[in-house]
DNA sequence: TGCCAGGCCCTCTTTAGGGCCTT
């Protein structure tokens, strides 16, 4: 695997949530999130957050998180103090970002808390670049990356973990398919929005540039 | 009684519909 992988760093995050709708009501009871830079996990963040009710039996069964585990945790406020500091200003990369960001939306707007805007999303970027797996959830791609599961799914940080892990597999394949010494985010960004049968050739004309920049970044310091 | 997520993606599409993915 190179070692070059982009630099910048990123907030890897996975919430485990009452339901699917914020907007009537679900709330976040799990917050899980690994800060990385390149290869390198920084911190880890995991955190239960008592809601102010009852979850259903389907929530439990689903996450094995109980009511009983969340009875003493602390309460929404609290945890997502915490997890703004946590977060600083960076980027997010969640699978299926869409869905935690919305509910991380919910959470910081309640208490007045600024939103975080820049979100990458694994599930996006496997789909563009990934042809053949049988389908893309995370547990699925994991097993098609051959990367290291978790003991666990449906636990925040656990799958927080894996999609860190997906999230440089994905980073490694686009740096030694196309030649890339380094991939900045902004690329990435162009990719989720590409049309699928654009990606090749959008990665293929971007590391073409970045070849040539190099030459001329090289032939100035030393021409 | 009828409503019941939303955004993305694919195709038997584009004046649409259904499946996926997240909990």
């Amino acid at each position: 695997m190179p070692n070059s992988l982009q630099h910048e760093t990123v907030i890897v995050v996975d919430v485990e949530t009452t339901g699917m709708q914020p907007e009537k009501g679900d709330r976040v009871i799990e917050i899980g999130a690994v800060k990385l830079r390149g290869q390198q996990v920084l911190e880890r963040f995991e955190r239960l957050i008592r809601p102010d009710f009852l979850i259903s039996q389907e929530i439990e069964s689903l996450t094995g998180i109980t009511n009983n585990m969340l009875q003493d945790a602390p309460g929404s406020p609290q945890v997502m103090a915490e997890f703004v500091d946590f977060i600083g200003t960076y980027p997010f990369v969640a699978h299926n970002a869409a869905f935690d960001q919305k509910f991380i939306d919910a959470e910081l707007t309640l208490f007045g808390r600024p939103r975080p805007t820049n979100f990458y999303c694994t599930l996006q970027l496997a789909r563009r670049l990934y042809h053949d797996p049988i389908n893309y959830k995370l547990s699925t791609l994991v097993q098609y990356k051959n990367l290291t599961p978790a003991p666990t799914f449906h636990r925040a940080l656990a799958d927080a973990e894996m999609t860190a892990q997906l999230w440089l597999a994905i980073n490694n394949d686009i740096m030694q398919d196309y030649g890339f010494t380094f991939l900045p985010l902004e690329l990435l960004k162009k990719v989720s929005a590409a049309a699928k049968e654009q990606v090749g050739d959008l990665l293929r004309k971007a590391a073409k540039d970045a070849r040539h920049n190099q030459l001329d970044t090289t032939g100035s310091l030393f021409g």
